[in-house]
DNA sequence: GACAAAACAGGACAACCGGTCTGTTTTAAA
DNA sequence: TTTAAAACAGACCGGTTGTCCTGTTTTGTC
């Protein structure tokens, strides 16, 4: 099966192409996608050599054991999927507020479009590993906080330009994360966005109770009488 | 402790206690904790065999697989769970926003005093197996559907009291599960149940902006959705 | 008591897992 | 050119996995 290439300028047929990066890229970017639709355990290295079309040997250079390549994929692939769908689309919105609104509308259109749910990467991880390796859980954990401080930093932007004066930035950022996640929690177990899409209409039209327009809106809540 | 020689024969015979209720009860239990702690695929049944003292033919004879372990542990033990800690206590509850208070400071304070998060149990196994398998994310969309309709309910009863005018049930109930799951999440990853407070104290300031002059609010999102 | 079915014991097994090992090729510094 | 290290190939191995199988004991029914 040789004599394939014998083209004159080549001397010999180099049929190894020595691409470190490339190899290492490819081999990310298939545990990436299996991690997201099987899950770690659920993921063997062999699968994950045969999709990738690479050795045990090229792998094993880059990534001695499987918890060194789910290192690998939160550290970069995972951290820089939250960075791209929410902490720059937060810095580049008009308020906090808007940029939420944005993401959640953003996301869930693409769900609706591609046709099902395959969940938060973050999320997905996050449960599956926090508990079952302390370096998972800190790798993780250190994204969810660049998260939410992208978001509360983004409120207290708002507060400098005026706005947002009764809100406390920390705990809308972890309400706007947990609405999320627990929002694509649901859509993935339901295979349906729209739960993303209720939350966000729930969470925009105000948790306390008759916010509505035309009566004079009382924040900060507190349920008067103990009805019954 | 009764007739221990039942037989006369001097041979002996070990004593074996038919207890099909009991024994599968033993199974369930192991299975439900170790599911929690570490995982559906972390899970042997092997070590479920031994941290529950029976062999691999009587759990094979009330679980044929693990598939089918699995799905008895989401049926039967999950559900109860979400029953116990959400579904009892909102009905019991004065009213829905009460109730959702209720419970998320009710397992802040558990949390805390146990000193460390496991998460909910119905997330983990979602995020685990909600692709893994149909008849898993069947069930466990389920569980989810029942969890957001008790909420629901509460907020509808709530209304024929004559409050919460201006909120949509099943909206609200999406956002309290969504918010309740996703704090959860992020205290699973922290190890820190603090971020229960936050969301709680952020839902019930309520998430509406303060600027916002005219509501225009929309009643129905445009988008048709696409099955799936 | 007879007897079929349920309940349980425990070994066996093939497939698979993650990791290691040795060897070969490529690269780049000296 | 020499040479050491990096990059890659591919076989190999011990342990584990989930399941199946045969056999024994208990239970319920007549």
């Amino acid at each position: 099966m040789s004599a394939e290439n014998k083209s004159p300028a080549t001397r010999r047929h180099k049929k190894r192409t020595n691409d470190p990066e490339g190899m290492r890229k490819r081999v990310l970017d298939v545990a990436e996608a299996s991690f997201q639709a099987r899950g770690y355990h659920a993921s063997s290295i062999g699968d994950l050599m045969a999709a990738a079309g690479v050795t045990g040997g090229a792998l094993h250079h880059h990534f001695p054991t499987k918890k060194a390549l789910a290192l690998a994929v939160i550290e970069e692939r995972v951290a820089a999927a939250v960075e791209e769908t929410w902490i720059a689309p937060m810095q580049a919105a008009g308020s906090a507020r808007e940029g939420v609104r944005t993401v959640f509308e953003a996301v869930a259109t693409e769900l609706e479009r591609q046709g099902f749910v395959r969940g938060c990467q973050l999320n997905n991880l996050a449960h599956e590993l926090s508990l079952a390796d302390p370096d998972f859980r800190i790798a993780l954990a250190g994204i969810f906080a660049a998260w939410r401080q992208a978001i509360a930093d983004k409120v207290g932007a708002d507060q400098q330009a005026g706005g947002e004066q009764g809100t406390d930035a920390q705990r809308f950022a972890a309400l706007a994360v947990a609405t999320y996640s627990g929002a694509m929690s649901m859509a993935k177990t339901a295979q349906d966005a729209g739960v993303l899409r209720d939350c966000l209409n729930a969470l925009e039209q105000g948790a306390s109770p008759t916010s509505r327009s035309g009566a004079k809106r009382r924040r900060r809540v507190l349920l008067a009488p103990r009805s019954l």
